[in-house]
DNA sequence: AGGCGATAGATGCAAATGCATCTAAATTGG
DNA sequence: CCAATTTAGATGCATTTGCATCTATCGCCT
């Protein structure tokens, strides 16, 4: 059996995730630091987020929960959380007995605007200055397509 | 005051994390899944990792906490884990008295490699299908270049 | 030297998370 | 058409996490 030199396969996809993983946590170590984040924890932002990035309004818990790095009960608890607080709504799947659907209130889409606009200066400001546009537009074009070829997540 | 047009800087680099996190999200919500992680959290092990990859063999905490997602006090508790499992050991760092220095005991080493072994091979599945070796370098400079210039984390 | 703000890490405690499990509804197979 | 399996989501409970705070030590400045 060959012994994984330096540059193998392996190693190499090992060495791209990582980096990519630590940059993910540096990144995100600034970005939770930030005043953004006093009202409302980066999980609960990115289902408000989420919410408001959708085309009906509506959206499955199950669907949302592909998006966050949560378990399903923890997404359920979350959401229990934000309903609480009046930034969005449940309602029963109308095809679907077992599902729930999911929508910002109003409430919800201005605090989702507000804590946005906030959240896109510091990215801008922690990535921008980082690389060029067009290394932008290819770190993007390859973590797209890494997520792209991953298929469906595990639930 | 200009409108944010669909091209400008600061949406490129919004969408640019974007797509960086929720790769994050769904490479590791896989590597999570997988077998390799029933005796040890991902942050747990990331900790042996890190431990492993240390020239001396010893680490101080709070350079530790650069590399893991995890308030101070989280990780405290994390290693006191560690420690009652016998998978690291602490120490009064030498040269300053607040502050403790970590190693990897003989049995941490043991379970790092073992989970090691298994964890590259499931990031290797991954990522190698999804992008050629160029891509996967282009990817790594990219990210290192994004995590260098963002200087100190907050702790 | 002596005081003083800053830093490293630990700890009490409330909140968040995950696992296992539960209920209900949908799907499948005979 | 009904039983068995699967799927969506909720919930009990133990574990993990973070915030605030505490102690101890360090480095600095006079």
């Amino acid at each position: 059996m060959a012994a994984q030199g330096s540059d193998s396969p392996v190693r190499l996809a090992a060495e791209t995730w990582e980096s990519l993983f630590r940059a993910q946590v540096a990144v995100m170590r600034k970005l939770q630091s930030g005043p953004a984040f006093r009202k409302l924890a980066v999980n609960e932002y990115d289902v408000l987020f989420t919410l408001s990035r959708c085309p009906s309004g509506w959206l499955r818990l199950n669907e949302l929960n592909d998006n966050v790095l949560l378990s399903q009960s923890s997404l359920s608890r979350l959401v229990d959380r934000l309903e609480k607080r009046g930034l969005v709504s449940r309602m029963a799947a109308p095809q679907d007995g077992r599902g729930v659907l999911l929508k910002l209130t109003d409430e919800g889409r201005e605090l989702q605007k507000e804590i946005g606009r906030e959240h896109v200066r510091d990215i801008s400001a922690l990535v921008a200055p980082a690389l060029t546009t067009a290394e932008q537009k290819e770190l993007r074009r390859l973590t797209d397509k890494l997520r792209a070829s991953l298929g469906p997540l595990p639930r």
